[in-house]
DNA sequence: AAATGTGGCAACCGCCTGCTA
DNA sequence: TTAGCAGGCGGTTGCCACATT
């Protein structure tokens, strides 16, 4: 025979927990420890089953929990593990301590899920639905191998060619998809992989500098990120991407300051910015964005959304990745 | 001020896995 | 060996607070 069933459904109360309840299941735990959940409730003098208790300790009461908004790098960790994991958000949840699987599947689903779709990138695959990852004819064509991929290496962030390789030896699909397309199509998904994830580490890099400097800003008496003065000329219109000293996605040049002065020099020393898609105010040295300051939630989308418009630069001479 | 719409989140539901008798 | 349960997990629901009309 099996086990005698955990609780008697019958007369078991059901819906949101009273403080009253909180403070009985609190108490015994702090005496008696989580565990035994079968007997936890006629113990603690709970009319409830075990199972609602044990999901009301671990998403809720747990002291461990660390509750509030989710900061920049917890939800950049999310969006990478979930990349590799799938809904596994035990799994992702381990890896951030005092979140809950709850909690983390919560956030994904009313924040993260919306604006990946809102960009226009699947949340299931993460790949974009956009026609610019599917770099197929390109790829194919006979101005680029193999070879050429490491010249990607002044295009892509190292650290994105090492989270590409840690992707690949983690994912079984794409190492399957790898092995079976190694003569064909490897360098091409592999070049989706890193495209893709460059995506994402320069959209989790822009929310993490833009906070830090609204932070800052705040942090001033008397100035609020709506009096920041702006400097310079506008660049209003060409918020990029912008090819500077020969490479795209120079990282510092991919804030989308809205409501902030920004000098290229801070980047970059005689740094030159050239517009790839716009033919307004070439060669700027200084810019600044001045749309209306909107919310950390609109500035990731505005971020994206630009970076969606990623086009191959003329300048990019493909005979020399060869 | 009231009605309606929307988003966030706690909690439940049901399936799966591993353990136990 | 196997029936049956506890615990774990992901999906879904429904309530509540806030925003909008």
């Amino acid at each position: 025979m099996g086990r005698t069933p955990c609780c008697d459904k019958n007369g078991l109360k059901k819906g949101p927990w009273t403080p009253e309840e909180d403070q009985k299941l609190i108490q015994y735990i702090q005496i008696h420890g989580p565990g035994n959940w079968r007997n936890l409730p006629k113990n603690a003098g709970l009319q409830r089953c075990g199972k609602s208790c044990r999901l009301r300790w671990t998403n809720y009461l747990r002291p461990d929990i660390r509750r509030g908004r989710f900061s920049f790098e917890e939800e950049e960790t999310i969006i990478q593990l979930h990349s590799v994991l799938g809904n596994k958000w035990s799994a992702i949840a381990a890896r951030l301590p005092g979140r809950t699987d709850n909690e983390i599947k919560n956030y994904w689903n009313t924040n993260i899920r919306k604006r990946l779709l809102r960009m226009g990138i699947d949340p299931v695959t993460h790949s974009s639905s956009l026609d610019f990852l599917d770099l197929s004819s390109l790829l194919s064509s006979t101005h680029l191998n193999l070879s050429s991929l490491l010249g990607l290496q002044a295009l892509v962030n190292p650290e994105i060619l090492k989270l590409a390789n840690s992707l690949l030896l983690s994912n079984t699909e794409n190492q399957e998809l790898l092995l079976q397309n190694q003569n064909s199509q490897g360098p091409e998904l592999l070049l989706q992989i890193l495209l893709q994830n460059q995506l994402l580490h320069n959209q989790s890099t822009i929310f993490q500098q833009n906070n830090q400097l609204h932070n800052q800003v705040s942090e001033i008496p008397n100035c609020t990120p709506q009096n920041v003065s702006c400097s310079s000329q506008s660049m209003e219109g060409n918020a990029g991407p912008y090819l500077m000293n020969g490479q795209i996605f120079q990282e510092n040049m991919m804030l989308p300051l809205q409501n902030y002065s920004y000098s290229a020099s801070d980047a970059s020393e005689n740094s030159t910015i050239q517009p790839l898609n716009n033919n307004n105010n070439q060669n700027s040295q200084n810019f600044s964005f001045e749309t209306p300051l909107s919310s950390i939630e609109e500035e990731k989308e505005s971020y994206c959304s630009n970076f969606m418009k990623f086009e191959i630069p003329e300048s990019l001479d493909f005979d020399d990745l060869l």
